[in-house]
This record gives C-alpha cells, sequence and structure tokens, in this order.
DNA sequence: AAAAATTTTTAGACTAGTCTAAAAACCGCT
DNA sequence: AGCGGTTTTTAGACTAGTCTAAAAATTTTT
C-alpha cells in the first residue's frame, strides 16, 4: 500500500520551513522566503523544490513559489507536534526554562518512531499547548483554538490572562521571566499611554507595571469577563 | 581552548563500533569487523579511518588495524552514556518493553545537548544499570563494576539473581519475558544435564523450568549466598 | 620459501546537499 | 513596449559518505 517514501530530515526542515511561510503569508512560499528561513542559498532551495515536487509532497512550477500537497502538509505538521511535545517534556519533565528548549527540541523532532511520540504525548497527560502557548496539532494534524488577541489591542479597564508569545526570542522570553510574566498570569490594563503606545498594567491584582508597545505586541491575551 | 571539533552522526557510530570491538577483541579493530559492525564495505572504513585518525580520534597505520585515542574514546563512552540512559527513559517513563528500546535510542543518542543529557539522568534518579543490565558509564567514562559469572557456569545448588543479558536480539528477550525471566529474578540451579548441558532451574523459589544451553550462556547472574 | 587465500587499500564513480556566478524570467514604471 | 531592478533558475563545482572493482599487502597453507 504505503509506498514507503523515505524523507531525510533536511527534507522534512524544508517541508516545515514552507508550512510555516504559508501558513502566516497566506498561500504560496517564495524561494527567498524559504531560502531566508533556512539560512541556505536560493540555488539550494530551487534544487530541493524539484526534489521534493518529484516527491510529491508539494506543488512546484518555476518561478511560481510552492504549496505543500495533502501529504507534506500532514508530515510538516507531525514535525511541529513532535517539536511542541519534545518542548513539553523538557519543560515540565526535565525542568528546563522555555527560552532553553526550542534548539533541543529542532534536533528532538526528527526521531523517527509513531509509537514514541504517541507515548511520550500520553506521558505528558496529552497537553494542548506547548510552554510557548502554540498550539499542539493532534496526530491527525488539527490544532486547538482558542480565543486570542495581542496585548497591544485591549482599551483601558480590560482585563485577561498571558496565554502565549508572538515572538520566540531568547532575549524575549528572559525578559518575560524577568518581568513575572509568564503564561497563566492575569492582568489588567491600568492605562493606556498615547505618547510612546506604553501601557501600564495591573499583574495578578498585585503589581503595577509599564510595557512597551513592542513588548504588548507579542504577548498573546485571552480576555476575561470584565465585571 | 577547545578547538571545537564538529563530529557528525556517521562519525560518532564509526567510534562507538570501534570502541565495542575493541572493547571484547582485546585491543585493535580490523577494518572488516568496523565494516561488519556498522553494515558497509571495507572500503569506506578505510576512507573513514583516514579521516578519524586526522581528526585525532583514533591512531591508524596502514593494515595494522585501529585503537581510539583518549579523545575517541570519551566520545564513544559518552555516546554508549547517551544511548543506555535513553533505554531507562523509555522503559521507565515511557513503558517501552525492553525488547522495543534499542532503535529508538540509536536515534536519540545522537541529540548534542551536554546540559540535556545531565538533567535526564538526574529525572531518572541516576541509574547505574540499562535495562538489559549494562551499566551506564558516568560523565568521565566511568563504568560501575558488578561481580556477575554466566548462568551456564553454575554448579548444581548455587543461586543467584538474573543481571543482564549477554545477546540482546529481540527474539531472545521476547523468550525471556514468556519465561519470566527478568532482571532481578531470583533462581536456583536443581539440576545440570550433561546430555545437552541444559539446566533445570527454580524461579522465585516457586516455578521450576528447564533452560537450554543456549539460554544459560547469554544470562548473568550474580550469585547469592547459597546457605 | 613460494603459492594461495584473505584482508586492506586505492581508484574511480555516484548521491545528497550545498555554494557562487551567470543567465533567464518576472515585475513595476515610464 | 521597453528599461531597470529583483527574483528565480541554471550551470558548474565542492564535501561527506557511500559503492564496486582492481591492486597491493598480509597471512595462511603447502
Ligand atoms: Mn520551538
Ligand atoms: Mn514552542
Ligand atoms: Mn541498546
Ligand atoms: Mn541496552
Amino acid at each position: 500500500m504505503n509506498s514507503a517514501i523515505t524523507i531525510s530530515t533536511t527534507e522534512e526542515n524544508y517541508l516545515k520551513t514552507i508550512y510555516q511561510i504559508s501558513e502566516k503569508a497566506g498561500k504560496t512560499a517564495t524561494t527567498n522566503a524559504i531560502a531566508g528561513g533556512l539560512s541556505t542559498s536560493a540555488a539550494s532551495v530551487t534544487d530541493m523544490l524539484k526534489r521534493l515536487s518529484e516527491k510529491g509532497l508539494l506543488h512546484y512550477e518555476k518561478y511560481k513559489g510552492v504549496s505543500l500537497t495533502q501529504t507534506g502538509q500532514k508530515l510538516a505538521t507531525a514535525l511541529i507536534r513532535k517539536h511542541r511535545l519534545w518542548e513539553v517534556f523538557l519543560v515540565e519533565k526535565l525542568r528546563f526554562s522555555w527560552d532553553e528548549v526550542h534548539e533541543i527540541a529542532e534536533q528532538l523532532e526528527h526521531i523517527k518512531s509513531p509509537e514514541l511520540i504517541e507515548r511520550l504525548d500520553d506521558h505528558l497527560g496529552f497537553p494542548k499547548f506547548d510552554p510557548h502557548g502554540d498550539p499542539i496539532p493532534d496526530a491527525e494534524g488539527n490544532f486547538a483554538f482558542r480565543q486570542q488577541v495581542l496585548l497591544s489591542t485591549l482599551e483601558k479597564g480590560e482585563a485577561g490572562i498571558i496565554v502565549g508569545v508572538q515572538e520566540h526570542s531568547t532575549t524575549f522570553l528572559q525578559y518575560l521571566d524577568r518581568m513575572n510574566l509568564q503564561l497563566g498570569v492575569q492582568l489588567k490594563v491600568l492605562e493606556h499611554f498615547d505618547y510612546d503606545e506604553s501601557l501600564s498594567i495591573l499583574l495578578n491584582e498585585k503589581k503595577e507595571l509599564v510595557l512597551s508597545h513592542k513588548v504588548c505586541q507579542n504577548l498573546f491575551i485571552t480576555k476575561s469577563e470584565t465585571t
């Protein structure tokens, strides 16, 4: 039945990058964008696109950009699933902090064993979100949906809970730690400063603090009922 | 300081195989033996030996076989450490059975992160032996020693505890499971049959059973005081 | 000690993945 | 419709790792 295609780690990384680009940039991924995402040359990308197209993992037409096939998408989401489950493992079980796990998960996501990942999922209690608040797709590639907005869109007086980050850089994550802005923290907007679009917020109904616009644009919030 | 040599997964596998061959076969590993251990051609091995020698990981002289340098040995034992710790993880935490873990550990052992492996060790409670009874070297490459003999060397009346297996094949491990011959099981030799060198043993002071010579030559036992 | 058998090395070729430089195609603008 | 700039593809070369076939060295047998 299954024509048992083997897929290399390199190919997997291309698929994942293409998936992530297509996801946010609407539909097709361009050669240059892929090259950027993988820190490789455009020439290498063109080469690989031909090979992946040959294997039926994406639709490729010269100069037209690419989009993943059903099969290609399945492989990409499986990779994201593995990446995020390993991140949960590293944080929950091995006590790594959220800014240390991405690089290790980049390696672990390529371990090949369907049984392993299902058992890991079980071991972790079937988490739906990773340590950065990103949704973990199920084995079929379906992501959980969650109502969320950027903190920068909240009005004065509105309240909510931090549920995720948009940017994943180490410096941002460490900054958040320093400010006690972990996932699950409850906050309320006290004041909006038009001058630089910074916000004054109240953390856990205790600490008051001012956040720059840049920070507010990178924090996902689920609004709570304001009584 | 550290000239930051990078080492590929392929190179790691060569080092591990050479270490394991040198260990049991006395001193130097031959080209053919390495080729056999890695299921590759002798020509490929010669090629790689030159490269690893160039990198200072082993001593190579044409036609004379090879032996690992200090550095090469450190890398090899680090790999064995990782392999065995991951096997413990798979069995203890993810509930795999001992005949399913080797292949997965072959992949996991190549994950590069010193921090990861030390945290894993901690998480597992610093185990000294893996699920097959093989010793887990510490971070310096030192193996724990344990008094052990093959079951086939026990005399009638002698008793002991199963502490390891010599052969690691799936069929052997599954056979042991079927016969309830797990690590830690206590046994006593009831009778020795000269005809085919099989042994009649008493398991956990309860069940009696006859084991072939082949089985007895692949089970490690730590003798207990016979009162 | 020479012949035969075995092991190891060399030579040459192949694949996956990468690069740089140059050519070709595409896009926006006049 | 054509020019200029940007993007993409092609061409050609390089590395790591592999292979087969043949040559060279070593070991075993006679
Ligand atoms: Mn990540
Ligand atoms: Mn994440
Ligand atoms: Mn193993
Ligand atoms: Mn083992």
